[in-house]
DNA sequence: ATGAAAGCGCTAACAA
DNA sequence: TTGTTAGCGCTTTCAT
C-alpha cells in the first residue's frame, strides 16, 4: 500500500507553504497565478490530489449525498438513480447508497448510518418517512428531499409528478374513448403516489359523469396483481370492465399478460389498459402501453436543485412541494370504442 | 444546524477520558465493562454516534466501497447493485456510486474522484478497464474487483458467470432440439461477456457437428438489434434461421418483438429464441424467454468476499478470476422441431 | 484498564 | 498575497 501524497509534500516541492497548496485547490481563494502554477505542477509531478475526507472534516461539508432507496424492482428507480447520480456528479457531489429493504434493517437504522457519514443532504426515493425520522434529520441539520413520495403534515421538501392531474388525464382519455365500464387496480395504499393517482382518476370520472365500475388492489406487487386481475376480469363480458387504469406500469404489464395469456382476452380490442410511469418496457412492442409519463429528467433536476439549495442556504428552510407535470403517452393498449358498445 | 455531539462531550458526561469513549466503540479494545456501560449510557442520553469520517482519517479505513457502473439500462445491473449494496451494508461497508456514462466524463476522471474519497476498494461493473487505470489503483493501494467483466492480461480480480459454458449450453440445447439453421446475434464486441458467450456457443455447435448459419451484431443496443434482426430474418423461410441465440436478454426481447410484430413470425413455432442473463422481464409471459441465468446472488457474494478479502489482507494480492456456474432456464421461446424440418 | 498527548490531512482565521 | 497557527473528531501509542 503506497501512501498517498499529502499537501505538505507538494508544498515542500513547490517551495511554498502548505496553506498555499490548500488555496490552490480552493476555488476563489486568494492565490497569485504564479503560486498556483507552481503548486499545480508540483502536484502533477507527485500525483497529488486533495483528500476529500480531510477536507470534509474541517469544512463540515462532505459533498456526499445520502440516497435511500427501498427497491429497484420498479424500473423507474434505476433510471432515476442513474440520472440523479450523474446530475450530482456534475455539481461535484457524490451519492452514497443505502438500501432500505427488508434485509437491511429499518429506516431508522439506515438513517443513523447515513448521518454517521456526515452527508450534506439526503434524498429518499419511494420511502415513506415518519415524522420522527424527519425531525431527526432536522435536528442533525441535514436537509432531506423526498423523491416520488410526499407527506401531508410535514415540513419536508418533496418532488413528485403531478399524480392527481395524471390520474385525471387517464379518466378523461378513457371516458373520451367511449368506455362504459372502467376499472381501477390500486397500488399499495400507503403510498402517496397511489392515493393521488386514484383521487385524480375518480375525480376525472366523476366530472365526466362516470362512476368506477370495479376496483381491486394490486399493491405494486406481481402476484397480488395477478389475483386482482383475475377477480376483476374472469367474468362474462357484461360483468367485466372494458377498460382498466392500473396504478403503475409494472402492474399494468402483469394485467396485460393475464388478460392475454391467462384469460384469452385481447388488448385493446376487449380491454383498454393504461399504466403510470412510462418505464422503458412500456414502449416495448409486446406491451406498447398507454401510460402517464413520469418525467424522470425533470424530477431529478428539481430534486438536485432543491437539495443543493437547502445545503447552500441552511438558514431559510422553506420546504417546497414540487409537482412535475406528467403527460399522457398514448400507445396501442387503448382504443376508441366502436358502435357495438351501444 | 445543530452541532453533532462529540466523543469529548460524552467523555465529560460519563466522567471518563475521551479515549475511553473511543475504546467503547472499538470492538476488541481494552475497556472494562463498567466504563463501557457508563460511556454507552452517556452517549445514549446525548445522542452520540461516532463520526465515520474522522475515524476514517486516522485509521485510514473509510468503510466506503466505490462502485463504478456504466449504465443501468440492462436490468441485470440494478438487481446486482441492490444485492451488492445490501451485502456490503451487512458487513458495515457502504457504496459510493459513480456513473461512468457518457455525460459524466471518462473512466479515468471518475477514478480520480473515487480515489479522492479514500475508498477501501472499488467494484467496477461492466466497465472495461485499461491496464493503465488498473495500475493506477494498484499504486494507490486500492483493491479492485471487476464485476461481470474480465480482462486477459491483467492481475485484477474479477467475478463473472461462466459465459463460455453458458454459450455452450445454448448450442447443446438448440442442436438437441433439432434446429438446423442456427443464428447468433452478437453484443458489443469489445465486451468480454460477448466474446466468451460466442466462443462457447460456436464451440458447442462445432462439437455437435453444426456450423453457424447466420451472424449479426446488435451491440447490446436496441435499434442496432432491430436492424440486425431484420437483416437476419427478412427472408424466405429456407434462407432464415430457425433458431437464434442472442447475446443478452434485452436484445432478445427486441428480437422477439421484431419477429412477431415486425415480420409476423411466431416464436417458438417459426423461430426459437434464446437469451442470456435471465433478467426479470424474461419471465414475463409476453416473452417467457429461454435463457441462461446469471446468478446475481452468487456473483455478488463472491464479489463481496473477494474485495473484503483484498482489503483485509493488503499484502497477499492474489488476483482471482471467479466464474459462476450459469444454468439454462428453459421457457417457451424454444421448442422441439417437428418432422416438417425433414 | 485508563488517561494524556500526538497527529491523520486538511481549511480557516490571523498576522505579516 | 502569503505563511503561521489552531483545530475538525477521532484512533493510537505511551505512560501510568
Amino acid at each position: 500500500m503506497v501512501d498517498r501524497v499529502t499537501s505538505l509534500e507538494v508544498a515542500r516541492r513547490a517551495g511554498v507553504s502548505q496553506s498555499a497548496v490548500s488555496r490552490a485547490y480552493t476555488p476563489g481563494a486568494s492565490v497569485s497565478a504564479k503560486t498556483a502554477a507552481k503548486v499545480k505542477s508540483a502536484a502533477e509531478e507527485l500525483g497529488y490530489r486533495p483528500n476529500v475526507l480531510a477536507r470534509a472534516m474541517v469544512s463540515g461539508k462532505s459533498r456526499i449525498i445520502g440516497l435511500v432507496v427501498a427497491y429497484l424492482e420498479n424500473y423507474f428507480y434505476p433510471e432515476a438513480l442513474e440520472k440523479l447520480s450523474n446530475a450530482l456528479q456534475e455539481r461535484g457531489y457524490h451519492v452514497l447508497i443505502f438500501m432500505a429493504s427488508q434485509t437491511a434493517g429499518n429506516i431508522n437504522t439506515v438513517l443513523e448510518e447515513i448521518l454517521d457519514y456526515q452527508v450534506d443532504g439526503i434524498v429518499m426515493a419511494s420511502v415513506a418517512l415518519t415524522s420522527e425520522v424527519g425531525s431527526r434529520c432536522q435536528a442533525a441539520g441535514v436537509p432531506v428531499v423526498l423523491f416520488n413520495r410526499s407527506q401531508d403534515m410535514d415540513d419536508i421538501s418533496s418532488v413528485t409528478s403531478d399524480n392527481v392531474q395524471g390520474g385525471r388525464k387517464v379518466a378523461e382519455l378513457l371516458t373520451g374513448l367511449g368506455h362504459k365500464r372502467i376499472g381501477y387496480i390500486a397500488g399499495w395504499e400507503g403510498a402517496s403516489t397511489q392515493r393521488d393517482r386514484e383521487a385524480g382518476f375518480l375525480a376525472g370520472l366523476k366530472d365526466a359523469g362516470h362512476t368506477l365500475f370495479a376496483r381491486e388492489v394490486g399493491d405494486f406487487h406481481a402476484e397480488r396483481t395477478e389475483k386482482a386481475t383475475l377477480s376483476m376480469f374472469d367474468k362474462t363480458p357484461e360483468d367485466r370492465p372494458d377498460a382498466v387504469f392500473v396504478a403503475n406500469d409494472h402492474m399494468a404489464f402483469v394485467v396485460m399478460d393475464v388478460l392475454r395469456h391467462g384469460l384469452g382476452l385481447r388488448v385493446p380490442e376487449d380491454v383498454s389498459v393504461v399504466g403510470f410511469d412510462d418505464v422503458p418496457p412500456a414502449a416495448w412492442r409486446s406491451y406498447d402501453l398507454t401510460t402517464v409519463r413520469q418525467r424522470a429528467n425533470a424530477m431529478v433536476e428539481q430534486t438536485v436543485e432543491t437539495i443543493l439549495n437547502h445545503i447552500e442556504n441552511p438558514n431559510k428552510r422553506k420546504p417546497k412541494k414540487i409537482q412535475i407535470d406528467s403527460p399522457l403517452v398514448i400507445r396501442s393498449s387503448t382504443r376508441q370504442q366502436g358502435k357495438q358498445e351501444r
